[in-house]
Order: C-alpha cells, then sequence, then structure tokens
DNA sequence: GTCTATAATCAGATAGAC
DNA sequence: GTCTATCTGATTATAGAC
C-alpha cells in the first residue's frame, strides 16, 4: 500500500527543492508552498518559521548525504585499500548529488548564507560527516602510497568543494552522473597529468 | 602625490568586501555605505541602484583576476610547457583570492545567487576568462603527458570550484596564502596520490 | 489542515534640505 | 556630495474563519 506523503513531507520536499534552484535569499515561502500544493501561510501549521524549516532541511540533507556515503564505503569493508574506499567515497558523493537528492544540493548550495547561529547548528551536525571525510584521507595518508606532502585539511576542503559545485554546473548530457563520478575520482586521486606521466 | 580615493571607489571597495563577507542578499546598502564612511542614501548620488553597484563589482572582480592570472602566465612566454603555464595560472588565481583582493572573491561568492539578467552579462564578461582556462587545459592535453581520459570542460568546472572555495576556508595560520597555492597546484597536477605511488 | 485577510518588518529607493 | 525624512514593495509572520 502507497503511503501518500503528508502535508510536512511535502513542505520539506518542495523546501529542498526551492532552495537548491533559488538560494537561501531566493527561496520565498509562497514558492515553496505552491510546489507543495498549497499557500504560504498553511506552512506555519507545520514549522513555526521560515528558519526552522531551512535548518530541518539541512539537518536531512547531512543525514542522507552522509548516510548514502557511509553504506557506499562500508560495503567494502575496512580491510578494503584505503584508496579504493576514498574513491568509492567521492564517487558516491557526486552521484547522490547529481541522481536529484535535493537535500544535499541544498546544503551545498545555502550553507554559507545561514544566519550565524543556525550555521554553527548545522556546522556541528556536519562534523561527524567531515569527519569521516578526514579519516577516509587520514588512513590513505597513513599506508602510504600517496603524496605525504599534502596537508590532510587542504585536501579535504578543495575535494569537498570541487564535489559539492557539481549540481551547479551539471547538465544532462553526452556525461552523465556515473561519468562524471569516475572523473572526479580519478582527477582527484590522480590529477589532470594522471598515472602515466 | 597621494590620490585619496573618491566616494565612488570606497563603495566600491566597500561594496567588495561587504559582499565577499555576507553574500548578496546579507550585503546590505547600510552596511556598505557605513564601511565606506556614509549612510545608505549617500550610495544613490553614485550608483543608480544596488544591482548596478553589485553588477559594477563584479565587473571589476573578472577583470582584476583574469589581469592578474594573464600576467603572471604570459610572463613565462607561449613556449614555456603547458604545464607550467597551468601551475602558474593556479598558483596565481589561490594568491590572488588568498591575499586580500575582496573583488575576485565577491565573484567567487554571490555569482551563483546573482538575478538572471545580470548573470547573463557577468557570465558573458567572465567567459573570456574562462576560454583562458580551457586554453591552458587544451593546450596540455595537446602537448600530451595528461591524462586524456579527462573531459577538459569537467577539469575546468572542478578546478575552479576548488580554487574559488578557498578564501570561504581560508583562516591565516601554519599555511598562508603561498603555500595553499602550491598544494592546489600539485594537487590538481598530481593528485592526491601523487608523482610517486 | 488549509484558507482569507492583515499585520509587522525590513531593505531598497526617492525627495529635497543643506 | 551627504544628509534627514519618507515612501514603496516584497516577504515573513499572525489572526481567525472554515
Amino acid at each position: 500500500m502507497v503511503q501518500i506523503e503528508n502535508g510536512r513531507t511535502r513542505i520539506l520536499d518542495s523546501a529542498a527543492a526551492v532552495l537548491c534552484k533559488r538560494g537561501l535569499a531566493g527561496a520565498k515561502l509562497s514558492d515553496i508552498a505552491r510546489m507543495a500544493g498549497m499557500l504560504a501561510p498553511s506552512i506555519y501549521h507545520h514549522f513555526p518559521s521560515k528558519d526552522h524549516l531551512v535548518e530541518e532541511v539541512m539537518m536531512e540533507g547531512i543525514y542522507r548525504n552522509s548516510r548514502h556515503i557511509v553504506t557506499k564505503v562500508e560495503v567494502l569493508g575496512a580491510e578494503a585499500p584505503p584508496l579504493v574506499r576514498l574513491r568509492a567515497a567521492i564517487q558516491a558523493h557526486i552521484n547522490f548529488l547529481l541522481t536529484g537528492d535535493n537535500y544535499s544540493s541544498a546544503v551545498a548550495r545555502v550553507f554559507d548564507d545561514l544566519p550565524s547561529e543556525m550555521k554553527g547548528r548545522v556546522l556541528a551536525a556536519y562534523s561527524s560527516f567531515d569527519n569521516y571525510w578526514r579519516d577516509l584521507i587520514v588512513a590513505a595518508q597513513a599506508a602510504g602510497g600517496v603524496n605525504r606532502s599534502l596537508d590532510a585539511t587542504v585536501v579535504r576542503k578543495f575535494l569537498i568543494a570541487m564535489l559539492d559545485s557539481s549540481p551547479s554546473w551539471y547538465r544532462p548530457g553526452k556525461l552523465g552522473p556515473a561519468q562524471i563520478a569516475e572523473q572526479a575520482a580519478d582527477f582527484v586521486l590522480y590529477g589532470f597529468v594522471g598515472r602515466e606521466a
């Protein structure tokens, strides 16, 4: 039996979609409501304010993205080579963003614009995800076979910024999400020059 | 004789600073005016609207960034190996962003949020800069010694997103702009694995 | 749970004095 | 060229009917 999504969920879905399309300031409650099949004041029956709604989208986006990536990595097992696990994480991240998870794309799009108090809470929720990436990178460095002169934090920041940019420029075309994901992994691991110099 | 900057220039400088700190919607005319030592309505003596002011910051940012990078690359000469030229461009871009050019950082920060008509004009102005990067990448691919399976457009998008993210997370610390710039170049060219695998 | 008003707020923009 | 005072418009949010 198909469970029809309730009003609250429809609002969250709409908010995620509008946030990643228009940004934080551009996401008007009237747009979110219309996409959810209602009018703006109805939102207040489900959420106390726009900020609360946005924050819930952020938290959900972090949770979904994190769960997706961890699942794809951990299926490989802890004994899998660190670079194989890192590659899986990169591909999972791109695939998730480009295959239409509006929640995770919304986080990538509006995080920088969040009001500072909310940003603090969202960042705290983000930290375990961030640590997961850090661990993947540090494990690879510890295992050897990588460029140890690169700073793990710098690598992580560059890597995530790069991956998170993909929804802003990706358009369905000759390269699909899976191909972009593979290119991302090759680029991150071996660079523009590649394995055979 | 020192030329004191005039009101118009002070406003542009303030706007660039506030835009990269607060984003487009967060950049209030009253904040911009205050930093320029005046009150909000005074801005209208110099600019017809906030949009016109923002657009001028964007155009100036693109011009400055582009001029800086082209200068640093062309000093090497057209005969310099393409990878050397690409490395110089990467380092110049990071150095320029992190050494405090608010105009170029403002472009990186607010471009996605610009109203669509303005975005079109800014994108047109950006295209010659974008083409310059594309040419650097394509020249390197044509010269050989790089991973040809990577799509030039995908590489360019990832590369610029990565570099443009740096102002959002960089804080003066153990690694300075020059070190980050070098790490960026190594990472882009040889990847996380690096030259000696 | 959604609607029709309507209030409250805030930021961009204008008028006109100085 | 900058100010004070004010207007306008857009958007969040509330009140209360259905």
